[in-house]
DNA sequence: AACGTTGAAATAGTTC
DNA sequence: GAACTATTTCAACGTT
């Protein structure tokens, strides 16, 4: 177990201020999201439906993926088995 | 925010009590599956593959309930939408 | 296939571009966080402190101080502090 | 639906049978253990606390202290105590 | 035995 | 405020 004991500050610090600026963007970002949905439904959209389409949008083009996935663990599988190496 | 400020030492001992030893129940399975998957490699079979065949096999029987809800999914946004109520 | 009656406006389709977009760019970034912890690790730092120094910047002192004193409170009663005043 | 040799003999039918066994007691301890928190938050306990203390006494005292010492090093490192000596 | 990968657990946010 | 979902964090495992 090698943990540094010896820390070089102005490095620590800059990764830090790096982290917590990508943080404060990221969290910006989903306040944005909140306020489209907020327009969204004062439009008289549905915001709840509005958020299962979307991640039912999301998950069809992980399906693909998935699929790709699946189809790779039985090759595997078949490779194998049993009398595995 | 109503936080405690009188704890029951008694009362939370017990609490604590009954949560590590559902925890140490929980290791030991752990454990007793661990050894399941040795014996099954001393026998010769492929460990990684029938960790990825059981995984498999949970994802299937799940894949039922996932279609159950696509289905009420979708009857709930053919309902409403926009002129949601 | 079953045509979903008109609800594609195309005011309802730029609402759900326009979050898929933030949620693309929020997705990047937290991408780039990890990238950054992963450089900070290479560099010999712990990450899992990082992550946990960078939390405790996050939250206020005040919080930060009831958190612990409520955990001090609770190892008191389950005797885990060596003698308590 | 493409038969799969005779991949599965009994022998490994039994194997996978004993481990999805394991894995359903294992899934019901998880169930409980969220139950007994469940209870204890509706006595008015703080379940995130209680959560901490239960992980602080399972790691070992020395781990504990060195990982307090690797935080208060990197706080230093970032201006975040007081006056450190 | 460190490293990355992956699955489990915990926390935070959203809806009803 | 209770339940559900999504995100984030943590630990285990196999790999090199």
């Amino acid at each position: 177990m090698s943990k540094v004991h010896a820390i070089a500050t102005d490095d620590l610090k800059k990764i830090v201020a790096r982290i917590e600026r990508l943080e404060d963007e990221k969290a910006t970002l989903a306040t944005d999201i909140t306020e489209v949905y907020g327009e969204a439904k004062a439009k008289g959209y549905d915001v709840k439906i509005l958020r299962k389409v979307i991640r039912m949008r999301k998950m069809d083009s992980s399906k693909l993926e998935e699929e790709q996935q699946l189809i790779e663990m039985y090759q595997e599988a078949l490779g194998m088995l049993p009398q595995a190496a």
